[in-house]
DNA sequence: TTGCAACTACGATAAAACTCGTACATATTA
DNA sequence: TAATATGTACGAGTTTTATCGTAGTTGCAA
């Protein structure tokens, strides 16, 4: 199981959207966020690709790459990940501390809650 | 903001579970964990003292170390930070993701909805 | 008081992640 | 077809984190 660092984790997240995109056009979406160097993009992006977290193809002269790898998933073993070293494995207690973080906004709560209650709900039906 | 790495946080793990420990002590728990080297475990502290995250006070021949970090706080801020890198800030989207986790058991589900219930109760009444 | 065991400080090394410059390749167009 | 612009490959430097060896210090026990 290759876990993305989160340098390729923000690739990823652009990939994902668009389904595949080239070099260019992923080195565009992340200098909205971050400055980054093209060839910064692109090796890394070459070095997921060697991971085994893309694959591409050949189209004109440059590369289009795409995830080989889905974003549920992945985000699963992350969650995982975090739960394990932050909250001693405990979903629960991540949970509680979710709920009383003060960056967490009241829309955001509120849309737990009636996720959750759906959830109760068809459980229940 | 100073957030703790890995290695830092299962330290301060140890600690916010002892109050305050010298190194042979935390480094005893760490090695229930993993293998780990005594002067390496003094090294992460002493780093961790130059950061703020622990202060110290001499007693013989050793120093007792302790937290200066409280343990909601140091957890709240790797969980926003977790948040915005994984699921874009949503906190109901790692939410969904997380009920949906493999990895999270019955009785933790069950455990997240008792708690969930309980605020609903208090808010509502 | 001296020798030994416990403890510390320091610096070096290693591994992982990130960054980008430079040189080379390829396609388009003038 | 030769010039130019766009894209790629490669390697090297930097930073962060983790690891530990070694040398030196400190306190206690004999």
């Amino acid at each position: 199981m290759i876990n993305p660092t989160p340098s390729e984790l923000e690739v990823l997240n652009i990939l994902w959207g668009l389904k595949e995109a080239n070099t260019q056009t992923v080195n565009d979406r992340l200098n909205l966020q971050r400055k980054v160097g093209y060839t910064t993009t692109l090796k890394t992006m070459q070095v997921m690709a060697e991971k085994g977290l893309l694959d591409r193809r050949k189209e004109g002269k440059s590369h289009v790459y795409f995830p080989l790898i889905q974003e549920s998933v992945a985000k699963d073993n992350l969650l995982t990940k975090f739960v394990n070293n932050t909250f001693g494995g405990s979903a629960s207690n991540l949970m509680m501390q979710l709920l009383g973080n003060k960056s967490v906004s009241q829309d955001e709560l509120t849309q737990i809650k009636t996720f959750l209650k759906e959830m109760e709900d068809k459980s229940h039906g």
